[in-house]
DNA sequence: CCTACCGATCGGTAGG
DNA sequence: CCTACCGATCGGTAGG
């Protein structure tokens, strides 16, 4: 009955906490990071923090854990479509881009930062990201055998399309071309793996 | 007169220190790897390790400005070769392959661990990184005037190229595929890079 | 190369 | 949300 105010807040302290931690987490890695310069950022003191959130552990572990699962929705997603292996293929590094680019401050994690999960989270982590590879690999090995794309070792194949996805961490951050739009970026990247860079 | 003894040491325990403790950086960062952790693996206690080197920060300068003189000296070489354009930016990223293939361990440090460098080191680290860039970004260009490689942004060419090479990082730490050679996977990432994945 | 030790900083808690 | 405070750990030094 008292309630009757709307709900109107937009981003609640604690995602904030979370946000902002993320961006110190690209400058300075999880560790040279402390609670005290999280802390700053807010506009508290360092003890406030804890009631928002449990410890800094936590902060990493939500972080990793919302990234993992949109990973996760996208490839299961593809995986089932009833499409071409090369269209699957295309579409699921398109996702992978957009993902990416969406969540750029928490994907930096991806990079080192999930090295400082602690058990059990590490454990499902790291399954979460096998698994990912693991379907992303089938949809290679599909495109591999159905003639889309050239023949060679899935693993590389793989691997150097995640590494050419990861271009965007380095790209926003110490470039000064990010004038570019993200339907651009992402054009680019498509290119770049599926046909490399000569004329 | 009485050292007719004959240089027979192979690794001085400063560099054993420097090598195992770039091991370390690689797993756990550089951050989060205390002076007590590398004594472990040297088999001293942490105040030893002082007789050798002189502080932490020492350890990432030395590793850092090694592995910059190495891809400084690479690309300076190639840069005033007389060559075709292709030619001279593949074989950029050729010398760029290698240098990382070389120096493992060191090469990871280039991801993060750059960012605990203190001033002035740090400074100077970052110019001789934007040189290099610069440097690879004119080959670039010239083999896009030459009609070697499709117009595009330099900028974004040089991300891909680079990040692409990056994929040696996680290659060779967290899969088994490992038994590929160097030569092999070289060739491999060449042929991603101009060619693409397309059939 | 070790023992002993230091000041600084860390993540986190108690209590209000 | 703050003040006050804690135990643990850090990088590093002294002295032998």
């Amino acid at each position: 009955m008292t309630n009757t105010k709307p709900e109107e807040q937009t981003l609640s302290k604690r995602e904030f906490i979370l946000e902002e931690a993320a961006k110190l987490f690209v400058v300075k890695g999880f560790k040279a990071t402390s609670m005290k310069d999280i802390a700053a950022v807010i506009g508290v003191e360092a003890a406030s923090l804890y009631n928002h959130i449990k410890n800094k552990q936590e902060i990493l572990v939500v972080l990793l854990g919302g990234l993992a699962d949109s990973f996760s929705i996208g490839i299961h997603e593809i995986v089932i479509k009833k499409a071409s292996s090369r269209d699957k293929l295309e579409e699921a590094i398109r996702m992978h881009i957009q993902v990416s680019l969406e969540n750029r401050n928490k994907t930096h994690l991806i990079l080192e930062d999930w090295k400082h999960l602690e058990e059990p989270e590490l454990t499902r982590y790291l399954m979460l990201r096998k698994e990912y590879q693991d379907l992303f690999k089938g949809l290679v090995i599909d495109a591999i055998n159905s003639g889309a794309i050239k023949k060679g070792n899935p693993e590389l194949i793989l691997n150097h399309i995640l590494s050419s996805v990861r271009s965007i961490y380095n790209q926003y951050l110490y470039s000064n071309t990010s004038k570019i739009s993200a339907q651009e970026y992402e054009e680019s990247i498509i290119d770049f793996i599926f046909q490399g860079i000569s004329g």
